[in-house]
DNA sequence: GCGACAG
DNA sequence: ATCTTGTCGC
């Protein structure tokens, strides 16, 4: 059997009274797996259209944390940010939510690569370094893996893990692409514009688009230093405008030795975020491991949950 | 026809 | 994404 109940399945911090502080505001635009390749492509012309990939949002950007702060940096950043609201009881830190999918099949055999029909997906919020909410959901699946249509086939579970959620995060972060996709309507801008959230897409390799050349000398992206960002542009696999900077790569770690080296993350605006603020919240957020925190909890998460008992 | 592709 | 042990190097 599966190891998850797909279809309906919420857990821990929320009571189902106050849920729903993530919701559909574009309708027209939920991913339906069984549009035809076209109408996917149309429609994300659409969304891309409506995506703002510049900083629109009214949390500070400098105030997400991957650790739980000292008293020490939060006196830095001000009292009057970081102190609880006694009359709503929140806290003015934003709230950083972390997405990711893992995948199971309902008969629970060990299905083979590319064999499964349910997708899991996990969310875990965190605000000042530490996990708020964490919520998930499955749903199943329609169609394949198909580079640049991605969010038709993961987006519903997604979307019903995020209507789960007791709180309202103010940016989310998602395993794939973001602006740096064909159309510039990556899994985080399709998701990010559909609930008008701040989104930004994190990927572990990268769908289009190329690095600037021009940086530090160093032989390969593996080779940048932690810390190092290096912007992508728009190429010719994309219908945006060649050399727009549609995203960046970066490196949260490195190891020590020049023996062996890691390869950066793929950072992209997904809706209401720049570039610049989408690389420097990666950044942030990824002081212990590669992956951003909320990321790598979710993943971490959801691969429980779908093991195999 | 060739190349190229998040999860 | 997923199936999987050991193994190389700090």
């Amino acid at each position: 059997m599966a190891a998850v109940a797909v279809g309906w399945v919420a857990d821990a911090g929320a009571s189902e009274a106050d849920s729903g502080m993530v919701t559909v505001q574009r309708p027209d635009f939920v991913p339906d797996p069984c549009l035809d390749r076209e109408a996917m492509e149309s429609l994300q012309r659409e969304i891309a259209a409506e995506a703002i990939f510049a900083d629109e949002f009214d949390f500070d950007p400098a105030a997400v944390a991957s650790s739980a702060r000292s008293d020490a940096e939060q006196t830095e950043l001000g009292d009057p940010a970081t102190a609880d609201d006694p009359a709503t009881g929140a806290s003015e830190l934003p709230i950083v939510a972390g997405i990711d999918q893992a995948f199971q099949s309902s008969d629970g055999e060990p299905a083979g690569p590319g064999e499964f029909d349910e997708a899991v997906s996990a969310v875990v919020a965190m605000r000042g370094g530490e996990v708020i909410e964490r919520v998930h959901a499955g749903s199943d699946l329609q169609i394949p893996y198909i580079p640049g249509l991605l969010s038709f086939r993961e987006g519903e579970s997604i979307l019903a893990a995020l209507a789960e959620l007791s709180v309202e995060p103010d940016v989310l972060l998602l395993d794939g692409s973001g602006r740096i996709h064909f159309r510039e309507a990556g899994i985080a801008t399709h998701v990010g514009v559909t609930v008008d959230l701040p989104a930004i897409g994190v990927a572990k390799s990268l769908l289009c688009g190329t690095p600037r050349p021009d940086l530090a000398g160093f032989d390969s992206l593996d080779d940048l230093p932690a810390g190092t960002i290096v912007q992508i542009e728009a190429d010719d696999a994309m219908e945006t405008d060649r050399g727009t900077v549609v995203g960046a790569a970066v490196q949260t770690r490195q190891f020590d030795s020049p023996n062996r080296s890691i390869n950066p993350l793929y950072v992209s605006p997904g809706h209401r975020v720049g570039w610049e603020t989408a690389a420097a919240i990666a950044l942030a957020t990824a002081e212990e491991y590669k992956l951003p925190e909320p990321i790598r909890l979710a993943d971490r998460w959801v691969g429980e949950l779908t093991a195999a008992e």
